[in-house]
DNA sequence: AACCAGGACGTGA
DNA sequence: TCACGTCATGGT
């Protein structure tokens, strides 16, 4: 009857759990990812990684997201206090891979001015907001995979998939699709641990459901979601 | 060789 | 508010 939830049941059938955010130093063999795992993450350095993380991953494959934080983990920076202190210069060319080094290594030196000031606290979507280099997408995706907080990551997959079965239009905005997708949801799914895992899951699904079918035009070639939905 | 990747920001209209 | 240019490397 839903719609939204009915696509993420056909997407688990198909590819099952995710088991996103993946770990340097977790499960290599697997490249950091621990399905059906849900213990994550397991301390704040991990915290940190997941906010390093979706900062490098901005317009770019989590693959060479990677390369990225093998490069600071070979240094032994992949921590906060440790990238604070490094030469601005040697941070950049560890996180070359990942693109637009520049302001990404201002945006990730800015976000440790905030997260040393937050002494472990939990930071509010408004507040991961004003930090530069911290839009949207990237505050939910520290809330849901770095907090465990239930907030929806809509990212350019997600409009092109909602796009092309016709459940948005293409004036939809991202504060738009983020609550028809939650609304949804949070009804179906009430205990907030089950619907954290439901969101994280989700949007990995979506990314690596798109991955197949959404990534070159023209979009949805070979969708099977089409039939179903 | 163009196009896209697990976007954000600054600018001018 | 909105459309557009910019940032940059790596894979197809």
């Amino acid at each position: 009857m839903d719609k939204i939830y009915n696509i993420y049941q056909i997407l688990y059938k198909n590819y099952g759990a995710q088991g996103w955010w993946p770990f340097i130093n977790y499960d290599k063999t697997n490249n950091g990812y621990h399905k059906l795992n849900y213990s994550f993450p397991r301390n704040k350095n991990e915290v940190f990684e997941v906010c390093l993380g979706s900062i490098l991953t901005q317009n770019t494959t989590f693959k060479s997201v990677v390369k990225s934080l093998q490069n600071l983990n070979d240094l032994n920076c992949l921590n906060s206090k440790a990238i604070e202190s490094m030469d601005i210069e040697a941070l950049k060319e560890a996180i070359r891979p990942s693109g637009y080094f520049n302001q990404k290594a201002r945006y990730i030196l800015e976000f440790i001015k905030f997260f040393h000031n937050l002494n472990g606290t939990i930071p509010n979507r408004e507040e991961l907001l004003k930090v530069v280099g911290i839009g949207k997408e990237t505050a939910d995706s520290i809330l849901l995979y770095g907090y465990n907080k239930p907030q929806f990551v809509v990212d350019a997959y997600t409009r092109r998939v909602l796009i092309e079965l016709s459940i948005i239009n293409q004036k939809a905005k991202y504060k738009d699709i983020k609550e028809l997708m939650q609304n949804s949801l949070k009804n179906i799914i009430k205990d907030e641990k089950e619907l954290v895992i439901l969101y994280q899951e989700y949007h990995a699904l979506i990314v690596e459901h798109s991955k197949k079918f959404y990534s070159k035009k023209p979009y949805g070639e070979g969708c099977f979601l089409k039939e179903d939905i």
